[in-house]
DNA sequence: ACGATTCTCTGACTAGAGTCAGAGAATTGG
DNA sequence: CCAATTCTCTGACTCTAGTCAGAGAATCGT
């Protein structure tokens, strides 16, 4: 990569890094202590476990306990013990605590307009619409893959918005009875198993596999989230899927899909898959695909440029 | 504005503020505290006064000599009085301190290569021009525009770079003798006044008025840096110098012009200025405008951002 | 010349944002 | 059922990044 491109993003952090960085700490903090606002601000209306939060904000556990005991003492939120788990405790916004984040929106609007309120309208547009572009390719370099049992709220979540897509998607609708199986008992060592890939901890993607003795392993449940398509993560997915199945042994991997998943398809046509007759009676299928696995790893194609139109 | 943009913004300024923030405290911010690191970048290679620095950073006097004597604790700078005011002292980066500044300056250079390592070639074109033109319009808002006295050594700059324009864009050139004069005298209360505007310290743009008992004041000296073109900095230049003229009493602004200024031509008409009979007799204008101005600011004052101190 | 101002330095203090090592309760896995 | 693990809480620290008041030296303005 070229000086001049470095000495640009340089340009760019540091006018922006300054700039949200000052805002943000005079708009949003001045209150109480930055750490309690954003505790405040991730709870949300509907409460959260407290874990859910820790790990969400990277708090450690003792410090999160003092954040929390803090605005306890404020009255802007109570804390409960869980229904189902009463190790872990449940937040809650008290009235007092949804006025108060109320407040941090309206500040965070007033930053945000800071920013467009300067320019002409035609440069907002362009402001906002820059703004979006850069926010994907930056977020692409965020994103994490990693295990995950499919129990979690967050594996169920993608599974089923995975099943909603396809049942959007597909001619006729789909309906998960009836097709081929892959459940969460299924999906764990060492049956299978499941990756969900997460920005900044929200889950933004999935995949799974079915390990299978002395044969392909089977590729499933491969779903990215809409706003982060085009940035290449369905094929850091489907590369991190073959890793984990060669080193659990398999010597190819193999799919079915729907004709209606086009960016699927064209994804497993690019990443060497080829297309092979029915190696199953998936009712939903029109496609089957297979790629043997390099014993050493191949070396990652070129991820292609996906152009979208601003 | 609507709710979407501003939503975009939001998440924007989320995203980036925690990305960059994290990646400078990291990258930057292991060997030795943040506020060393930022001086030791900013002492720079040649050196430089303490009080510069301490504007420059925006740090407390106290704050700045503990983090100087910490520095020269470990070698990486020298102190000596400096020999026009022995009362301030001259910081000097030692052998030592220059190799941690390019240090510094490989790690800054790491971090802008983590945000274009992950793309592919055409995301990374993309993500340059768009961080280059986020920065312009981000810039904007960042413009603050106040009254300057015309020998300080910026002011002389713009004013110096609104000549040399003139002359190279002129047919037959400009010659600042034969022009109708606005010199220092005449551009500071009560004869005129002149503003700069600044992006960040440095300066952008300037415009200035001459007034006259019961009469228009002259609008003169008009110029906006060719990098901060296109910001609509112009037209905030020229409504705070219509306002400045009505404080000063003016009920109508007035101004001469030469046809080769074509932006400016189109901003004064776009702006509500009427073509009139050439009042003076300017070689060099082509174009004599006039504004009569409301007694009641006809547009909201434009505001000049949020600052912060650093 | 001399009072006001500027610049640096010192000491004393604060707040924020954590880290770390346990301890005790509840739940899970085998 | 029991051991291991998970989750929260407490107490005792740390580090960074300041702020504030005042003192002493040098310089400036008149």
């Amino acid at each position: 990569m070229d000086a001049a491109s470095i000495q640009t993003v340089r340009a760019f952090n540091r006018l922006v890094g300054e700039r949200i960085g000052a805002l943000n700490d005079e708009f949003l903090g001045r209150r109480r202590p930055m750490g309690e606002s954003r505790v405040l601000w991730e709870v949300g209306p509907d409460g959260v476990e407290v874990r859910t939060l820790r790990v969400r904000l990277g708090l450690d556990s003792g410090y999160m306990t003092r954040v929390l005991q803090s605005l306890q003492k404020h009255r802007l939120i109570k804390l409960e013990p869980d229904r189902e788990d009463r190790r872990v405790r449940f937040v809650r916004l008290t009235r007092l605590g949804r006025a108060e984040r109320q407040e941090l929106d309206r500040r965070s609007d007033a930053v945000a307009w800071s920013f467009l309120e300067p320019l002409s309208p035609q440069q907002r547009t362009r402001l906002v619409s820059e703004m979006t572009e850069l926010e994907r390719l930056l977020g692409a370099s965020l994103v994490t893959i990693a295990v995950e049992k499919p129990t979690t709220p967050d594996a169920r979540w993608c599974i089923q918005q995975y099943f909603a897509e396809l049942n959007a998607r597909f001619e006729g609708g789909f309906d998960s009875a009836r097709s081929i199986s892959a459940d969460s008992s299924e999906l764990v060592a060492p049956a299978g198993a499941l990756l969900i890939a997460r920005l900044r901890g929200r889950p933004v993607g999935c995949g799974a596999l079915k390990f299978h003795h002395r044969a392909p392993a089977e590729l499933k449940r491969m779903w990215v989230v809409p706003g982060a398509r085009g940035l290449g993560l369905g094929r850091r997915l489907l590369l991190e899927l073959e890793r984990l199945a060669r080193r659990n042994g398999a010597g190819a991997v193999r799919l079915e899909t729907n004709r209606a998943l086009k960016e699927a398809v064209a994804l497993y046509r690019s990443a060497g898959y080829r297309e092979v007759k029915a190696f199953n009676d998936e009712p939903y299928a029109h496609h089957w695909f297979a790629k043997r696995l390099a014993t050493s790893p191949p070396v990652p194609p070129p991820s292609r440029g996906i152009r979208r139109g601003r």
